[in-house]
DNA sequence: CTCTCCTGTAGAAACGTTTTAGGAAAAACG
DNA sequence: CGTTTTTCCTAAAACGTTTCTACAGGAGAG
């Protein structure tokens, strides 16, 4: 009793008198109709407020006119928001919806997506979050439906992706530190194996290479991605021989937790020594002094994205496409001070 | 061709030489076929990995098996992430899917709600970020659409929501900072306007009386929700004659503000003058030093929601239900240090 | 003036389900 | 043993679209 009877497509053929399979021609394939006629049709329909029915619409089409996308287990509230929001509005746009999910209780993320897929619920997918040998990749080849990845793949060529250049970011660090006048600089990193976190490494190794520093390996270590891993990593570099100037770290977190350190220890961060972060997320910003930091351009990145996705459904040539875009540096007072 | 032939229940009715309506009730009115046939069926649409298809089902059926939820063009990524983490595994075990929008180009938030609904798209919305008079939820009622809301409104009564209870958020708040010790406290909060903004002045009011403190207006002061409007309105308060030791404020961010404000004049938070937030965000987490801030149980929130909205498109009763979450005060350095 | 082609429309089939209405066989009853 | 009920299954209709096929009538060609 709640739906209040929708107004269908034999609504509108009543009310101007002309037949079904004529009021959709007129909606969706105007050249194949009477000017007149589609004048008429479309006033109707304009009229009665008339839309068609989503689900009718998806079974003869074959196409759902939606996206998936699903929300990654580790929470990283700062970058969903700003990511879904633009993800979204591209691609309404496109006039698709997005069907958001979540691993399914008791199921792994792949299993919730073939139970996606076999449901035939959506036209293709957003993937974030993506790992070397990333099994939603594997199996999203597998079955030939469309997606465009956040994140390279080891399977990068065969797939379109979209991801931030994070070398270009750390590389953009280091020089900005040099031009501070550091030359010792350490470097907190993730255990290698990822490809972002090893990817900002490199960077890191390219920018003192750019500089003309020579790399010591004990400035180099590395650390799960939270606070406290920060500040002992931090503790580590401190009680060198002979401690940096500066450290670089591979994400905000990390950096915070190199400050609460310094803090520990009566070092100043921006006065006595320099800190840096990556992401540009809110502990970067709040952080008392803030943090400088590589920010991502989540805009940017969730347009191409959709972009990408969208040309893919509607050309359907699955080429695969990929663009690595520039983050940017924010300098900050945590990088400033001497 | 990207679509890898689905398989349908047809292979199932064909895998089993059973017919098709067979094979639809063994899998959704067991009790009508016979127990050989049903294990047989199971056993055929496991193997092939058979899922009924969404659109083709909720033809029939009259239900899409979708929750409509409209990301907030105000963002707050901290809030957003949460929330829609749990709102996507609730809908999910109730086999629901959700379905993210935004407001369509040029199109104002209702009448994108119009629109979907006017596409039959979903069976439901969350509705968040209301407002008093909210034309969302008047839209809803008139067109019979279920929905539950997260935030009062004006229109409470006539449909479910579920609230968190910001007056016993700030009532908590200064009955914590009486204990410190304090007794000249001020406020900074919202213009007036705002349900939520209201409910949290009105908890800043009670707590006083409580403690027995009598109210002095020059304490209360409005100020727009952000960092600028935060300093300003903190200014205002440490330059009246007999400024307080304690400032609440009515979000984190307002409270940052304070922070900023302090600092300016070598004031320190914490040690010289107690701040407090709420909504316990990033701002709060991450500033120096972290701020006592109110926290809204936003899990239990997202369960609740989903809960009352399935329950109404199953039971279908229409009866509107509403809870009231409390929230949970959590001390930090902000308030603490004499 | 007839034939062909084109234009504009309508009817019917299809998409993949669920559900309703029957119907045949088996079981229960008298 | 005949009648009624029950059990189990199937065929067909329906959901709201799109699309394919067919057909009528008018225009143009010969």
């Amino acid at each position: 009793m709640a739906v209040s009877s929708r107004i269908t497509i034999r609504d509108v053929s009543r009310a101007t008198g002309v037949s079904v399979s004529t009021v959709s021609n007129a909606l969706n394939a105007p050249e194949r109709v009477n000017a007149e006629t589609r004048r008429k049709v479309v006033e109707a329909a304009d009229r009665l407020g008339y839309r068609p029915n989503r689900a009718a619409r998806a079974l003869p089409k074959g196409r759902t006119f939606t996206i998936g996308y699903c929300i990654p287990a580790g929470r990283d509230g700062f970058f969903l928001d700003t990511f879904l929001h633009q993800v979204t509005e591209r691609a309404s746009d496109a006039d698709m919806d997005i069907l958001l999910f979540t691993a399914h209780r008791g199921q792994t993320e792949v299993d919730t997506f073939r139970e996606i897929i076999r449901r035939g619920a959506v036209d293709g997918f957003v993937v974030s979050g993506t790992t070397h040998d990333d099994e939603r990749v594997r199996l999203l080849l597998d079955t030939k439906v469309p997606f465009v990845t956040f994140g390279r793949t080891d399977l990068g060529a065969s797939h379109s992706w979209v991801d931030v250049d994070g070398r270009a970011g750390t590389r953009a660090t280091v020089a900005h530190l040099v031009e501070q006048g550091h030359r010792r600089i350490g470097l907190i990193g993730w255990p290698e194996g990822s490809i972002s976190g090893d990817d900002r490494v490199t960077g890191f190794l390219e920018g003192l290479d750019t500089a003309g520093i020579g790399h010591d390996p004990s400035l180099l270590v590395r650390a799960e991605n939270d606070l406290a891993a920060g500040r002992e990593a931090a503790s580590h570099l401190l009680d060198a021989d002979l401690p940096p100037s500066a450290i670089v770290t591979v994400q905000d977190v990390l950096a915070v937790g190199v400050i609460a350190e310094l803090n520990r220890r009566g070092i100043r961060a921006g006065a006595d020594l320099a800190v840096t972060g990556f992401d540009d997320s809110p502990p970067a910003i709040f952080s008392a002094p803030p943090i400088t930091s590589v920010r991502q351009p989540i805009e940017e990145i969730g347009r191409t994205i959709v972009e990408f996705l969208v040309h893919d459904l509607e050309v359907g040539d699955g080429i695969p496409r990929s663009e690595l875009v520039e983050p940017e540096l924010v300098v900050r007072e945590s990088s400033q001070g001497r």
